[in-house]
DNA sequence: CACAGATTTTACCAATTGGTAAAGTTACGA
DNA sequence: TCGTAACTTTACCAATTGGTAAAATCTGTG
């Protein structure tokens, strides 16, 4: 499956990301099928046939994005402390995700993409990987609640749309920028907006 | 530009329709780039060059679905009305914009396709028509809460939780599925919370 | 029915695209 | 510094794809 085998040069690694920076900026916008080697070949300032010698195919590049986003991705949820201060938890995690959406717009259009898309190459991740970590998170919650430290509602609901409101920043970048135009979309109030908006809702 | 001209006879309004319909669920799931004429043909039992007998290019048919796209999807946040219950014309937008999810989500997953890749072919149409009546909007909302019948906030970023939120039962409808399994993603609570959701925030 | 125009189908084409073969070049340890 | 393995480049290919030409067929109307 790995191509070139054992011990990664210094050069295998760097241009392993090289061609791994060039090609998440082209998936994440024009989609796996809208992207060709030859785009992200020019991307990187590599030749065609050069990147497949470091990846096997086109879908090996896809695949290792989305390996690597699907670990980076979580690991703010799964940072939720159940012995913490709920509200502060939970208000924690969503400025995480919001500062995501800023720095990392293209990993996040990139997950986007394969989303809506039905996922047909992240599906296993999902149930393997983000179902046990969600159900746990839920199971938080539901404690937080039971113990009168939340407002009730639906734990699953509430991560929808913590997910929802913050990726929507990075993912409709486009729209934001036209309906707000020449405002710095963070800065400007999205933070505390949604600050605000969650803490209200989770107040008991 | 129009290709066969002046009436379009009954079996043209028939077979646009058949291929508009092919072409939303294919340009939806997979992308503009990632469907083919093949595909398009192959799902509404035509051949290749009959689609383009009734469409002059791929390009066309994309274009056509967004402009037929862009005046449905807006038509709920037009019909708020400045002289109803601020609460109550809201909530009836949320409620419209969820069963748009629920009863659209391919429309809206196209919509979502299209801006994740920087809207392309939409930027001129959301500079027109988008914006304008999303500022009349947000100034309708600037007038409900400066006379408290809502509480204050950012209205800009009221919509886009809103927008957010709604959207995501149906753009990442193959996360929730995973997540929820067996479940009737909107029969089970997610109207419920929702509506509790903004209800909550928006009471002064 | 007859027939003109609308519609459908078959055969085809040029460009693009993912990928390969193999020759050339570079980096690096002995 | 020399040789070999790692890396890069050039030329190429088969399949796919958007689209065309034109023949075949169908439809509605006088």
């Amino acid at each position: 499956m790995t191509q070139p085998a054992r011990k990664p040069s210094r050069i295998q690694i760097e241009n392993r990301q090289r061609i791994r920076d060039a090609a998440l900026g082209l998936f994440a916008t024009h989609g796996f099928r809208g992207t060709t080697l030859d785009q992200i070949a020019g991307a990187c300032g590599m030749h065609k046939p050069n990147l497949i010698y470091y990846y096997d195919s086109k879908e090996a590049i896809h695949i290792d994005l989305l390996n690597t986003l699907m670990t980076e991705w979580l690991s703010p949820l799964d940072a939720m402390d159940p012995e913490g201060d709920p509200l502060e938890e939970i208000l924690e995690y969503i400025r995480k995700k919001m500062e995501m959406s800023r720095l990392y717009p293209r990993e996040s259009r990139l997950f986007a993409n394969e989303i809506v898309q039905g996922a047909p190459r992240m599906l296993p991740h999902l149930e393997r990987t983000l179902k046990p970590l969600f159900d746990q998170q839920c199971k938080i919650l539901e404690d937080w609640m039971a113990a009168g430290k939340l407002a009730r509602m639906h734990p699953a609901h509430l991560i929808f749309s913590i997910w929802a409101v913050t990726q929507h920043y990075a993912d409709f970048e486009a729209q934001i920028a036209v309906l707000l135009p020449g405002q710095d979309r963070f800065a400007d109030g999205a933070d505390q907006f949604v600050e605000t908006m969650f803490r209200k809702l989770l107040t008991p």
